[in-house]
DNA sequence: ACATAATGTTAAGTCTATTGTACATCGTGA
DNA sequence: TCACGATGTACAATAGACTTAACATTATGT
């Protein structure tokens, strides 16, 4: 039970610092999620609905692929 | 208590149209998901996760945004 | 009429995302 | 040094996605 073909990452931490340094708690608030939430997902846990997927993107005013991405695994 | 602002739909019946007809059974199998997943996520039920949006978008070779639409509840 | 394929529904159980709470660390400024 | 804001971690509890299994409906072909 190997590993997996595809993987899906994010840029929130990116997009955060290019939207003048957006605080996660923030972005929670944006999106009505937890902070908790946020730091997990940022930091790749676990993947998140596609409904918070969406409100964050939404948060952003990026579309929702330009956030997270899908894409095989490598290495 | 309320209505929620936005909400998600998705174009899979079409989807599947497009794709020569293709069934419910067949993209399920696609997926890695069951069939009663697809049919619940076609009908709307309720949203998928964001790794099985993924999957559904890649079964169709198309980007998770022309799937999967995120927009202001009307009427 | 009979069989079959596709779709839909329901129920019980499992797994994972999400939450609230609480505490710990690190860097910055007074 | 002390206080504070931002980040991270751990845990128990809840909610929702997902599964298997079983059965019902409709349309199509023979």
């Amino acid at each position: 039970m190997g590993k997996k073909e595809f993987e899906i990452t994010n840029n929130i931490r990116t997009l955060r610092f290019f939207a003048g340094e957006m605080t996660q708690q923030q972005l929670a608030e944006k999106t009505n999620a937890s902070r908790q939430t946020i730091i997990a997902i940022e930091a790749g846990k676990y993947s998140p609905s596609l409904d918070l997927a969406f409100r964050i993107a939404h948060a952003f005013g990026k579309p929702i692929g330009e956030v997270f991405e899908y894409k095989k695994t490598e290495e």
